[in-house]
DNA sequence: GATCCACGGGAATACACGGATG
DNA sequence: CATCCGTGTATTCCCGTGGATC
């Protein structure tokens, strides 16, 4: 290769590096610091924890909704903000019918997308309560959970405790929630966040409150589109599009920020710095139907990342059955055909991607069945790239 | 030496089909 | 005709091993 062609790739590698750099507040996996749009919702979640504001902890809650909703965005936000905040008991002002003990608050937030297993749920726990570093290894989930009693009864600090995508395949069930927390102490009060009504759970049963929350309303919706845009696109034709997404999103903010990342995408490789109606069109014909959270897929064991990665750039031919793609995989990475076979099951069992089985007629055996990404594969590929 | 968990692999089971059997 | 059986593939389930770290 000539030195000009190493030039050119250089820069055309620069290009791309940066455009995508100017992708990120387009992406439905990060949350903004400041959702200033699901003021609704922040106003239900501050009726719940008002006591927080008076040095004592609110009852167990469980905040619900549907997916793209901004439940977590909101829940970090906020735990963010509280987390800054320390309660101080003497500022607390009382009334003096009731003289009731008071004590400093801690907060917490633990994704059971990340840290599902018990192990990984403690260590997150005692990791966000002590500024040591807490091992990872040689270290027994008991003596872990021992620890954190021990660090709860110290301080004397009651702690409230948001637990965030519960009951999500792959997360943590509420059933097994329910039972870890019952081996906390009672110093702790939890916020469970998920997407099933309570009474479709043992949630019901344990929580004083349940929070609702819906969609996002349109126009709201269109609003958040724009915000997230600003830096990256001119706003000649964004607003009449955006409007157009959001009325095909049926508001849910994961889809309408992933088709924008899909129709900004496609009019940056045209060199375009505005998006067009084929744009949208393409985009949303991108977003598949449920399609799954990026937030989970990012959640996901870097290996099994690795494997979907691979697997959204392989030749359609290439993934028409399991096995098929199992060695084109394996052929791309370094590993073994077991694992990555029993990690594309194991993918399609949660969601993440679908094994759609072929109807064709095959000389004999069971027919295989084709592998479907559950998500946009453009909005995957730029945001792993990225993290690379 | 202890611990968790990612990997790798293999055994068991399910499914589809054609052909044999009752 | 209904059922069973054998074969070949897909899918599920399970467990041992070893890496990394304390």
């Amino acid at each position: 290769m000539d030195i000009e062609a190493r030039i050119r790739r250089r820069q055309r590698r620069d290009d791309e590096s940066r455009l995508i750099e100017e992708y990120e507040p387009l992406s439905p996996a990060t949350h903004v610091e400041e959702p200033t749009d699901r003021g609704r919702l922040l106003e239900q979640l501050l009726d719940h924890l008002d006591p927080v504001f008076g040095g004592r902890l609110p009852p167990h809650g469980y905040l619900y909704g549907p997916k793209g909703a901004g439940k977590s965005a909101v829940v970090t936000a906020l735990f963010a903000k509280l987390d800054r905040r320390t309660i101080d008991p003497d500022t607390v002002i009382y009334t003096t019918t009731r003289v009731e003990p008071t004590r400093p608050l801690q907060f917490a937030y633990v994704d059971t997308r990340r840290y599902t297993s018990e192990f990984a749920f403690y260590h997150a726990l005692v990791d966000a309560l002590t500024d040591e570093r807490v091992p990872r290894h040689g270290i027994s989930t008991e003596t872990l959970r021992t620890r954190l009693h021990q660090q709860l009864e110290a301080s004397g600090a009651g702690l409230l405790l948001a637990v965030d995508h519960v009951g999500e395949p792959g997360s943590t069930a509420p059933e097994v929630l329910v039972d870890r927390f019952s081996a906390l102490p009672s110093s702790v009060s939890w916020l469970a966040v998920g997407r099933t009504e309570p009474e479709a759970t043992v949630l019901a049963d344990y929580t004083a409150a349940s929070i609702r929350t819906g969609p996002y309303r349109r126009h709201v919706l269109v609003e958040v589109l724009l915000s997230r845009a600003a830096t990256t696109l001119d706003r000649t034709t964004l607003d009449d599009l955006s409007a157009a997404i959001a009325d095909w999103a049926d508001g849910d903010a994961h889809d309408a920020l992933a088709a924008l990342f899909v129709a900004t995408d496609r009019a940056a490789q045209a060199g375009r710095t505005s998006i067009t109606e084929a744009d949208v069109e393409a985009a949303i014909e991108a977003v598949p139907d449920d399609c799954v959270s990026l937030g989970r897929v990012f959640a996901l064991p870097e290996n099994k990342q690795t494997v979907l990665r691979t697997l959204v750039d392989l030749d359609p031919a290439d993934r028409e059955s399991v096995s098929v793609a199992t060695a084109a995989i394996a052929d791309r990475t370094d590993l073994a055909e077991g694992t990555i076979k029993r990690y594309l099951y194991e993918l399609a069992d949660i969601g993440v991607v679908d094994r759609v089985q072929s109807v064709e007629r095959y000389e004999s055996g069971r027919p295989p069945s084709r592998l479907e990404p559950k998500f946009p594969p453009t909005v995957f590929r730029r945001l792993y790239n990225l993290n690379e």
